[in-house]
DNA sequence: ATGCATGAGTA
DNA sequence: ACTCATGCATA
């Protein structure tokens, strides 16, 4: 389950790009309330368990985060959005933990071989002057990481791993110790990888191709190794540190362990190419329908922040409604409140944004994983008063 | 970008 | 005891 949040063949939203885009909220400190746990920054923010139901995301704007949830069944992600971010302190009135308790997840397993990578040779080869642990191990043909494609759908449950804390917490699926060594002889052993694409077993050729198309394009769009890591761990539940993908990059890890990351890498970046692409053809595409002149486009933390404060101001009429009994139609409009909101919002709406962890590039990371919306096929403001927020079911409060 | 530490898995 | 994956802290 864990592990596989967001994964294409199970993720019921696609990511930016095709009509709403829920499944990945900017990861961010959270907002006032010095609490640890949901909310924090903390890889275990993404452990939104899911038993049974949709898939999780912590949404780390509030105090005690808030928990994205996608279900099948809801194409426009209405529900999800209704239900991305709750003000109410956690366990107060209003508040109802989606899924209970991040819970510990367990490693994106799929991607662990499932037969022990065997060593062709034991001849040492820390390649390109790294590390004594750099390119240990190697697989035979059959051996290769199960390919993404071919991994099991997303089993509903938490995700990603319990925090990595200090130490490491990745299973060891090979523990063999051995000489590092590069992997196969390029050419060899490889013959049926060419159709499946990179998935198998790539040859050390190859990836060290991977690796540097990677870096070139992260930074081509303008995403830092940090953004990456929490990128993965957005979209496939399981995080990783600047660290990590500096050392990818700079082929610094085992070989084993880069064979490993590829198939999530790889996927990351097809994922922001294809954004990339998207919003230039959208860009190219044409002045469409122009977005309320008047209002100056905001950046897309800042229209996620909004929205969230705008979702939350609706449902507090709608609460005042019904326990006051108004019944004048809500139409969400930002002025003449019914009444006073709190004098003290516990997430995003009063407070003021602590600043984003090391190396989170925001800007580049909501280009990519901040929603956009959707109504109707037209793309709409989601803050801007207007129909395209009524009429759907709040979050039951 | 990298030295060092840590903890899981293995022999 | 040792290998390995990984993160923190820091240069």
């Amino acid at each position: 389950m864990a592990g596989h949040v967001g994964q294409e063949l199970g993720r019921p939203y696609p990511l930016v790009g095709q009509g709403l885009h829920l499944d990945a909220i900017p990861p961010g400190p959270a907002n006032g309330a010095p609490h640890e746990g949901p909310g924090s920054f903390l890889p275990e923010a993404y452990n939104g368990a899911a038993p049974g139901q949709g898939y999780g995301y912590r949404l780390d704007y509030g105090p005690q985060g808030g928990l994205l949830e996608m279900q099948p069944g809801d194409p426009d992600g209405h529900q999800a959005l209704l239900r991305a971010w709750c003000p109410f302190p956690m366990g107060g009135e209003g508040w109802a933990p989606p899924y209970g308790p991040a819970q510990p997840a367990v490693a994106y397993e799929g991607l662990k071989p499932d037969v022990k990578p065997e060593r062709e040779c034991g001849q040492q080869g820390p390649m390109y002057g790294h590390p004594a642990q750099a390119w240990g191990g190697c697989f035979l043909p059959q051996a290769a990481a199960r390919p993404l494609a071919a991994l099991p759908p997303p089993p509903p449950g938490p995700v990603g791993e319990g925090g990595e804390g200090s130490g490491a917490s990745s299973p060891q699926s090979d523990g063999s110790g051995g000489s590092p060594r590069a992997p196969a002889a390029p050419g060899e052993v490889k013959a049926e990888e060419a159709e499946s694409g990179d998935e198998e077993t790539p040859s050390t050729e190859e990836m060290e191709q991977f690796a540097k198309e990677l870096k070139h394009k992260r930074i081509t769009l303008g995403f830092t190794q940090a953004d990456v890591g929490l990128a993965l761990g957005v979209l496939y539940g399981k995080m990783f540190s600047q660290t990590t993908i500096c050392r990818f990059e700079a082929l610094q890890l085992s070989f084993k362990n880069m064979c490993k990351l590829k198939p999530l890498l790889q996927r990351w970046l097809e994922e922001a190419d294809g954004n990339a692409n998207l919003q230039e053809v959208e860009r190219l595409s044409g002045p469409q329908r122009k977005r309320t002149a008047s209002r100056r486009r905001k950046s897309r933390p800042q229209f996620a922040h909004d929205f969230v404060v705008r979702v939350w101001f609706c449902n507090r009429r709608q609460k005042g409604k019904r326990s006051g009994g108004c019944s004048v139609r809500d139409d969400c409009e930002g002025g003449g409140l019914p009444f006073a909101p709190p004098a003290q919002l516990p997430g995003p709406p009063m407070g003021h944004h602590p600043p984003p962890p090391q190396g989170y590039n925001a800007a580049a990371f909501a280009t990519l994983y901040v929603p956009q919306f959707h109504h109707g096929g037209e793309p709409f403001d989601p803050t801007a008063p207007g129909p395209p927020l009524m009429g759907h079911p709040m979050h039951s409060t």
